[in-house]
RNA sequence: GGAGAGGUUCCCGAGUGGUCAAAGGGAACAGACUGUAAAUCUGUCGGCGGACGCCUUCGUAGGUUCAAAUCCUACCCUCUCCA
């Protein structure tokens, strides 16, 4: 069969193509009429911190581009600007047009790290919705059922519990239906999740008497704590921006069935190369080693390989040898001496004395190694001093 | 428009006049154990002060009371059923 070496590529790592025959047909058609596919993404500019789950179907693109094709980026800039008028999540008020552009540009930042730019177009929703009329609308509209949308899983589960649900999230899958009429998309990439707005978008581009786009679904990435979903507001995620030690030491963190789930959907490692790991877990070696290697690659991805090796350097000296580490927060006292509260508190390591207090009486507390037990303890300020709460709090005294 | 249910601390959820900073669970944090983790066990989990105390908190704003998350009034919001 033709295309196989290509389809082997955009298979990797992928959960389910729908229907699996027809981008084999559009990759022909494309190859015959040298004409690249539109390879569609859409994300949604209400904040601006990518984590590597949104990296999955990133990384796809990377591919799609790497064999010739366009990548699509929708900013979702209409629906952010509407916001929700429910008003039932304050976290997420209506955006300003400055602030989803300011929002949009961070993302497309972090999306570059892994992007071609040269292949990349990147469109904004509001250029087809900004001119719509209100007869378009309901045009679309009637081209659905409520039963359609209620058989949605996110949908019925939300009426079913009594959750509030709007009616712009109800339309929110039809907008994004349109955005592929818009761009005339070849292939939507996705999470799992995805999935029924991702064929919505093949009813409507149905609809419009277009060829209809195929659905590549990566499989979502499960975060740090081995049991949800990546999420920002799980905070079980490991964000682009985050610093390589946070990355390695957030890898380090993850349950260690997660290990090559991570390989698999994290990593550029070939398909050969995950299945070795597996193999090497399987026989009963230490899982730390196998875990280890994994931050390293995902440090590498974004930061390089000599400073994935300094990551894992500082790594095993803070944890395994606790050691301190090499950087921390400074902070310059005139004082000759001070409380050990004033110091726990004015360094922002305990958010207040009561917590203080507390990290005191559970023995959390040290400063130049030595443990520090009493809320009376006062403490003479000499040279440099290191100040140690729990595991990873530390922060560096400087006599001024 | 009518009838009913409801809005509690990060989340879920108990609490219907004082014994409530508010049960229980989850999350989180600390300690032990480890491989750095997970699991497990122990502890903590509004703020200030050594406990006793004080301050802020139970949708919002007022009110009743010696005393209110609990009662009253108005308002805002959500859900269900009927139309």
């Amino acid at each position: 069969m033709a295309f196989d070496k290509e389809m082997q590529i955009i298979m990797k790592g992928v959960e389910e193509i729908v229907p699996k025959a027809e981008l084999i047909k559009k990759l022909e058609k494309s190859a015959k009429e040298n004409k690249p596919l539109r390879i569609k993404y859409g994300i949604d500019p209400t904040g601006s911190d990518v984590h590597i789950g949104h990296l999955v179907p990133i990384r796809k693109m990377r591919e799609f581009q790497d064999l010739g094709h366009v990548g699509v980026i929708i900013i979702g800039d209409f629906t952010a600007q509407i916001g929700d008028p429910t008003g039932k999540d304050e976290s997420r008020p209506p955006l300003t047009a400055e602030q989803v552009k300011a929002n949009a540009a961070k993302y497309m930042e972090q999306l570059y790290t892994v992007l071609d730019p040269e292949k990349t177009e990147v469109r904004w929703q509001s250029e087809w919705f900004g001119e719509m009329g209100m007869a378009e609308v309901l045009k679309m509209l009637g081209k659905f059922t409520l039963a359609q949308f209620l058989a949605h899983d996110t949908f019925r589960k939300r009426y079913e519990t009594g959750t509030p649900l709007g009616m712009h999230e109800i339309m929110y899958p039809v907008l994004q239906g349109y955005d592929s009429v818009a761009i005339e998309a070849d292939v939507e990439l996705g999470a799992t999740e995805q999935k029924f707005n991702i064929l919505t978008g093949r009813d409507m581009q149905k609809y419009f008497g277009m060829e209809e786009q195929v659905a590549v679904l990566s499989p979502i990435l499960m975060g740090t704590d081995g049991v949800n979903k990546m999420s920002k507001s799980l905070n079980n995620y490991i964000a682009v921006f985050d610093t390589p030690k946070d990355k390695y030491g957030k890898t380090m963190s993850i349950p260690d069935n997660m290990i090559v789930n991570y390989f698999n959907y994290a990593t550029l490692l070939s398909v050969d190369e995950i299945k070795e790991i597996e193999t090497e877990l399987k026989s009963g070696s230490n899982p730390k080693f196998i875990k280890q290697r994994l931050a390293r690659e995902i440090v590498k991805m974004y930061h390089g390989e000599e400073v994935a090796k300094q990551a894992e350097a500082e790594f095993n000296a803070v944890f395994s040898q606790g050691k301190i580490p090499t950087d921390m927060p400074e902070f310059t006292f005139e004082e000759d001496e001070m409380s050990i509260l004033a110091l726990l508190t004015d360094t922002k390591l305990c958010a207040s004395g009561g917590e203080a207090r507390r990290m005191l009486k559970q023995g959390a507390v040290s400063i130049d190694g030595n443990k520090i037990t009493s809320k009376d303890e006062v403490v003479k300020l000499d040279g440099e001093m290191v100040l140690k709460v729990g595991k990873r709090r530390f922060a560096k005294l400087i006599k001024g």
